[in-house]
DNA sequence: ATAATGACTTTCA
DNA sequence: TTGAAAGCCATTA
């Protein structure tokens, strides 16, 4: 039993706020995209834009989760070091996601509203 | 604890 | 429309 005095802090918590926004991307459909801001509110913390571009960019560009679909609250791919917008452009192609030649995306159609009415 | 950094946004020129 | 500057926030050094 824990009579420790001194506060313990567990590694990791339900409300662990990486694991929000990749559940928050991770339930962004194909053939949508969403903005770093949507996906910080959809995660429940608002005005964590930076935080989701951050969490993104740490985890490996895997499949597990949908990075591909996140771009720039202007509907456009943001640009990052070391490239990689070239796959997303490539994977949005893909999913029917039709991008510019300056990958711009019709957020008029493939922008993704949160659900709950 | 302070400073720098980053897959962000918004505002102004 | 484009570009620069400031605002914002957690992580990292």
């Amino acid at each position: 039993m824990p009579g420790k005095h001194k506060k313990d802090a567990p590694p990791l918590e339900p409300t662990d706020p990486h694991l929000a926004i990749l559940r928050a991307v991770a339930r962004v459909p194909a053939g949508c995209v969403a903005s770093y801001q949507a996906v910080a509110e959809a995660a429940g913390l608002p005005g964590r834009a930076r935080l989701v571009g951050s969490v993104l960019g740490r985890c490996p560009l895997s499949d597990d989760v949908p990075w591909h679909r996140i771009i720039g609250a202007d509907g456009r791919i943001r640009d990052r070091r070391g490239g990689g917008a070239t796959e997303q452009r490539r994977r949005l192609g893909l999913e029917g996601v039709e991008v510019d030649e300056r990958g711009r995306i019709d957020l008029s159609v493939h922008a993704w509203r949160l659900r709950g009415r």
